[in-house]
DNA sequence: CGTACTATTGATAGATATCAACGCTGGTGG
DNA sequence: CCACCAGCGTTGATATCTATCAATAGTACG
């Protein structure tokens, strides 16, 4: 059975055998973090670039007043902080919502998936899929009145999840607070919880103990002009052979 | 003289003169475009990735009733598109908003680019610094008011600017009109001009015909808690030497 | 069984959108 | 050269949405 990371990247493209077991073993040295927990492991090499294997988490930044927004959820499968392998100051938190298992991967094991060919461009895909996903929320946070966010960002998280096998149908575990909702839509709690109850109250989604099903997938979407494709689950820019060819050797040694 | 693409991914690492000769090549073979269109040249191969030379672009997205959000100033030296190079579907549109010349590259020139070491990890970089905009600026609609984000919006248009030489000291030229200032920040145009008021008594700023003076650079980056290093401006990732040759092999051929 | 979150509800205040009107400016055609 | 027009900036009045404050009720957990 393939691990998460690699049903993940095989959104994109078929993996080679031997690019899977690479991501066998770069995922087989994982830890637990408890929920609520900065994911910086004391004594870690810095470098580090961490994974989640299951569990709910999160990036966000914040301001001196307190105020945090959530930037992104990061579901199993998802790399917390790709981008630190070359960018250097971190600004921004990466922080467990669940708890969660969590694979640090050090920078050498980076490099060599970045140099395989299939695996490289897997890995660019991934990135500039999350680069995406900023984009819609940032419309998302700009256009949208607050139930509109909510039933987006519901939308969002379905297929996600499904893409890798964690959705049970229209239904899938939410392990988050009212809160952290809000931290992500830039609503605060209270209308959130208000929010939700109109979603409810419409029959279209089902939320407790950290818990949702979506009752009504198609109308969900429709009110909230949510449209799949910015996730891009059906893989990257395929053109002729050559081409491909070509953009092997992008990342790879000759 | 280094043409505006060679100055700004410089801002990452120095380049090799070949890769500037290069650049040189690929800045070329430029057009304009006038200003408020669509950065869609009719009998362009579709694969082309354009960049701005001069004037100020954006990338927005839309829902049906018309609102637009923009998620991204493109300034001379940024890419429009790159991620169209493995990402397939374009889900937003790219148009000028004052005249521009721009250039189209060919995927081949890409893939050339790419390919060179040092070169290829400055593109990188440039994704990745974009990606982290995005961040911001979500941070920026989700958690701050309209006049901080605004106030926010000039001190990170005054760094960018400044970085590839078009600042006039804290004086800059921003063909924008205040509707677009509103469709970058969440904002109404109304409360655009209100907000822009306030920050003029305030004597923050001056604006007008297009043109903006930042009078009180300090308190203008006080108040809406403005931080450059979202921006890395000061390169990437520099880690001790050995490091760095293996980050060279990263996207070149050995 | 307390304790501490989390969810919920009501009341109120504040921020921002929307609607409407008017002046200004730059461009266009007569 | 001047009248007209369209887009932009500005202002005032009003409507909405959403935050904030405050209190209560669940709920998980030690």
């Amino acid at each position: 059975m393939d691990n998460l990371l690699t049903r993940k990247l095989e959104l994109f493209a078929p993996l080679p055998e031997d690019d899977k077991r690479f991501l066998d073993e770069v995922v087989a040295r994982s830890f637990r973090v408890g929920p609520r927990r900065d994911i910086v492991q004391e004594g870690d090499p810095p470098e580090d670039v961490h994974l989640v294997l299951s569990g709910f988490a999160c990036r966000s930044k914040s301001l001196s007043n307190g105020k945090r927004q959530i930037v992104a959820f990061l579901l199993p499968g998802d790399f917390c902080d790709f981008a630190g392998f070359i960018l250097d100051a971190k600004d921004h938190t990466i922080a467990t919502l669940s708890a969660c298992t969590v694979v640090g991967i050090p920078r050498t094991a980076i490099l060599d998936m970045v140099r395989r060919p299939i695996l490289g461009q897997a890995l660019w895909w991934a990135s500039l899929v999350d680069e995406s996903t900023l984009r819609e929320w940032l419309l998302n946070l700009g256009q949208r009145d607050a139930e509109h966010r909510i039933a987006h960002l519901f939308c969002e998280l379905h297929v996600r999840l499904q893409s890798v096998g964690l959705a049970d149908g229209d239904a899938f575990d939410l392990p988050i607070t009212q809160g952290e909702i809000g931290d992500s839509t830039g609503v605060s709690t209270v209308h959130v919880n208000r929010s939700l109850q109109s979603l409810r109250s419409k029959g279209l989604i089902r939320l407790s103990g950290g818990r949702l099903a979506i009752l009504d997938v198609a109308e969900l979407r429709a009110m909230s002009e949510f449209n799949p494709d910015y996730l891009h689950r059906n893989g990257g820019n395929r053109v002729q052979a050559s081409a491909d060819r070509r953009r092997g050797e992008l990342v790879g040694a000759a």
